[in-house]
DNA sequence: ATGGATGATTGCTA
DNA sequence: TAGCAATCATCCAT
């Protein structure tokens, strides 16, 4: 160790390394008071200097005469040592970071989208849940839940192929790196531990790329919801079935066209709507109705007629006629 | 392209 | 909190 110590002292004494490689200043004091270096390592660093005022021709041939020298790894080791204690110490600080929470928010997003996830899991529960929340007809639905699922998985695929790209060109930008300090490790005092932790800073900087791409990815869908989710952007007409429901049951209690809890919920699950879609209908229904009586009197009459002869068909299959729903022409009265 | 129809939303009331 | 009234946003037949 003792030995080590000393040449320490004298590649600082020679003035022609980098401060950040001999700013230990006890090495400097060192070196002071220990007098002549031996001979040896004088002339290996002189050379070393040397080399930036060569030809690359002539440094080629140095390096290597310097490259089988024995006292090489020796030096190697104790330049390493220096450099870790000084530059490397202040500059790796952080090392293992932990998880951006931003990084995993956006991360859980993409998952629940079904963007980063496997090929057909959370995307089509979304898409599953935008039939829903819109409430439309199975048709009318899957007009839109393909149409959506085809625009996801377009941003999808980009996402993809984006970090795909990103991902390559982080592993050859890695390995570029990786062989440059490599080689120069055979000249300048760079331990694998130095080459690690740039390997590390160059995925920090691809992963905060990742993110931007991530970001415009979640804000892609965003849109993409908004879009397709936003109830009355996607509205439908209820099919015919369900609209010829709502009417019979409107009329034939015009004279109290509100439907209790347990009626919604069975128009709801008739009409495949719902309970709101029901109470929205009717709701609408009502206030329309109102309005212009006249102009839905034919419909009234329309659904009189269905109503009767629905009933009389009822009664007649029936062994015993029971009071069939009368339909009614009277006013909506309000409920109050 | 347009206007009426229609489902949804909002603000208010009792 | 359900319902009313007004309004919005979209659909759809013309």
């Amino acid at each position: 160790m003792d030995d080590q110590t000393r040449m320490l002292a004298s590649m600082a004494g020679l003035g022609g390394l980098s401060q950040a490689d001999v700013s230990d200043p006890d090495s400097v004091r060192k070196q002071q008071s220990l007098g002549q270096p031996p001979q040896d390592i004088g002339d290996i660093l002189q050379q070393i200097m040397a080399i930036t005022d060569e030809s690359l021709d002539e440094a080629q041939a140095r390096k290597h005469a310097l490259n089988c020298h024995r006292m090489k790894p020796a030096l190697f080791s104790v330049l390493c040592e220096i450099k870790e204690k000084t530059v490397l110490s202040i500059r790796g600080v952080q090392e293992e970071d932990p998880p951006d929470p931003q990084i995993m928010r956006l991360d859980n997003m993409l998952l629940a989208e079904g963007v980063s996830g496997p090929e057909k899991g959370g995307g089509s529960a979304a898409a599953a849940a935008a039939a829903a929340a819109a409430g439309g007809s199975p048709n009318d639905g899957s007009i839109e839940h393909s149409d959506y699922r085809a625009k996801l998985a377009q941003i999808r695929q980009i996402y993809h192929s984006e970090l795909e790209k990103y991902e390559q060109a982080c592993s050859e930008f890695t390995n570029h790196v990786m062989n440059l300090l490599r080689e120069q490790s055979r000249t300048r005092p760079i331990s694998p531990k130095e080459i690690e932790r740039m390997v590390a800073i160059i995925h920090r900087k691809f992963s905060s790329i990742q993110m931007q791409l991530k970001q415009s990815t979640c804000e892609a869908v965003m849109i993409l919801r908004s879009r397709f989710l936003d109830a009355r952007r996607k509205r439908r007409n209820f099919n015919k079935q369900a609209t010829e429901v709502l009417n019979e049951y409107f009329y034939s209690h015009l004279s109290n066209p509100y439907p209790s809890e347990e009626a919604k919920e069975e128009l709801a699950k008739k009409c495949a709507i719902t309970v709101s879609q029901v109470s929205n209908w009717f709701g609408n229904k009502r206030i329309r109705y109102k309005k212009n009586i006249g102009k839905f009197q034919e419909e009234a009459n329309l659904y009189a007629v269905k109503t009767a002869v629905d009933a009389a068909n009822v009664s007649a299959q029936a062994s015993q006629a029971n009071s069939p729903a009368t339909p009614n022409s009277g006013k909506v009265h309000r409920k109050t």
